[in-house]
DNA sequence: AATTTATTGTTAATTTTAGAACAATTATTG
DNA sequence: CAATAATTGTTCTAAAATTAACAATAAATT
């Protein structure tokens, strides 16, 4: 069963925030308390759990755990994928620093930058090597997965090398829109957009939304 | 006239691909080209513009400086809105750095930290200033818009500084989902849920879709 | 100048997404 | 143990967003 894009968005923000419930003890969860912690509304959490065929014990709310796992069961590959961060400026440190040890079904196994003071250190516990090596690694360490921190002017070439060495989807965080073969997923995040949205909502508005950041949907129509 | 949140996004990733292509030496553009370059539809660029109020030139395509200045006059302020970064790690550094002199409608006027390293001391051309400054700086700089990229730990008492001085809208990075009074906008975005996106088409498509990563809308209902 | 071609603006249809409503279920209370 | 209250699962409805379709227009071609 494939599940909407924008269920598969929600099941991740729910996991991130369930995490954090049983990280503090808390053992169940009720659907409004899952809905207010994440800006949506109850029925919608239900609607989701639906979709993924869970079920609560009635009167007591969901069990923690177990919806972690069954979440995990869903949008997570049972061996894991292998991640690789293009470009360690301050953007690509602060991706790999924020993924570590957080999911152990994606592991950021490489960094690549061009700077010989970077190459050959650790980095956010990751390995940087030069990107002169990003063909040969990306298939000795089966890469599925890039993300890319690099300056806009390297963007579209190093989207090449990647989907020319087995990479079937991409994080593109660079100024540069892409465009990809089909068989590659791309999702892009541009942060001018988020705060612009801010901007306007607050210059329309004074306030008075909320709104999650979401990457946008890039994939070929 | 209030634009969907949607269009206020498309419009500003417009601007972006548009600004990129003037500065080739592009003079106008087609609905599908632009729409090609933003992954989407040509039709939907179209009904943008129509929303928008903006006509081209027939068989002509868009006046790339003209729809420019349409749409900053949709969605930017005419006096700018000022900007606060608070949290001076990489990901702070990486925003800061990124914004400079993007857009000259919103200006990170001040950097906080508590690391007396980076207090005192200019990054990405902006200044940082001790966190326990905040409440006066935030009033005395006039800053409408905080940028959250501080550690866990303080998202939550950060943004309450933020809301209790005048701050209007908060674009929220940390893995922390805020609750913010009714007035405040607020937009989160979690890169793990991108890259989780991502790996969950990669498993189930093998590709084959391109997406946006935009914040997710966190407003209240 | 007539014909063809390319492109837009807009209406109508479709699809996707979210919300309201409510019966069913089970804990809790008296 | 009956009554009450709280919560879910699900269907039906509504709203939002996207796409399809196409007449209108203007450039290019013959």
């Amino acid at each position: 069963m494939i599940l909407p894009e924008k269920t598969v968005s929600r099941l991740s923000e729910y996991r991130r925030i369930l995490l954090d419930c049983l990280s503090k003890g808390q053992t169940h969860i009720f659907s409004h308390e899952l809905a207010n912690l994440n800006h949506i509304t109850a029925v919608q959490v239900r609607r989701d759990m639906m979709l993924m065929g869970f079920s609560s014990m009635q009167r007591k709310g969901y069990d923690i755990k177990e919806l972690i796992g069954a979440i995990g069961s869903l949008i997570d590959t049972p061996d894991g994928l292998n991640v690789a961060v293009i470009g360690v400026g301050n953007f690509g440190k602060a991706v790999t620093g924020y993924f570590r040890g957080k999911r152990s079904k994606l592991n950021i196994v490489a960094t690549f930058d061009v700077d010989s003071e970077k190459v050959g250190r650790v980095v956010g516990g990751v390995k940087c090597y030069h990107v002169d090596n990003l063909p040969k690694l990306l298939k000795k360490l089966k890469i599925s997965i890039g993300i890319l921190t690099v300056p806009p002017e390297y963007a579209r070439s190093m989207a090449e090398i990647l989907t020319d060495n087995g990479v079937k989807g991409i994080l593109n965080f660079t100024t540069v829109p892409l465009n990809m073969p089909d068989h590659v997923f791309l999702e892009e995040y541009d942060m001018i957009t988020s705060i612009e949205k801010v901007a306007y909502f607050v210059k329309n508005h004074g306030g008075g939304k909320k709104s999650f950041s979401k990457a946008t949907d890039a994939s070929k129509q």
